[in-house]
DNA sequence: TTCATTATTCGATAATTATCAAATAATTCT
DNA sequence: AGAATTATTTGATAATTATCGAATAATGAA
């Protein structure tokens, strides 16, 4: 469970994180989601390093990813999210 | 933000906070709350360290403290609580 | 097949940090 | 005042990790 919140310790991965997240708000009827790309280029480092980010968010499953063509399309895992809520309150 | 998170990201970190949010509930007309020496002989770390990680806890605004003659009262911030989840779900 | 684009892996490094043991501080009890 | 209890500070160490540049992989376009 620590390793969720590991996820979002630092602070360029829960940019990371809510840049996906408001992603969805946003562009819902593309499907939502990021790719690499784009989140290199808001955010102040590497393509290595996002892709490092990217994969202990999956890991840590707050969010998903899915390959389309070229791009990887990033996604928040809405269930993780509402059962981190539910036990940060002990209910 | 991210140093909300970070103070939950260790294991013995998160036990802490549970610990005490724990004893919110259960020993109420105590007042609630935990000392140090209890949290001690219920973790597998030793004092110094668990005065380290209350620390951390109390930076980040999640818990509070009070002393309480040889005693350290720990209680959990509510409020800061109820703001992670608001922003998880981006409301 | 060759080029361009997108993303990942690898190796290395600097920074952070969890933890401990020893010493110190603060408080209460006798 | 002196002993006992509770907690904190300090200094050190081992482990983790965020980040980068270079190399590699995967995919689509020409």
């Amino acid at each position: 469970m620590a390793k969720i919140f590991k996820a979002l310790s630092n602070e360029n991965r829960l940019e990371l994180y809510l840049k996906i997240a408001e992603s969805h708000e946003t562009s819902f009827e593309a499907g939502g989601g990021l790719c690499v790309a784009d989140i290199v280029s808001c955010l102040n480092i590497g393509a290595p390093t996002v892709s490092h980010h990217i994969k202990e968010l999956v890991n840590a499953e707050l969010v998903t990813t899915e390959k389309k063509g070229k791009f990887l399309i990033c996604s928040v895992n809405k269930e993780m999210v509402a059962e981190i809520t539910e036990m940060l309150a002990l209910r």
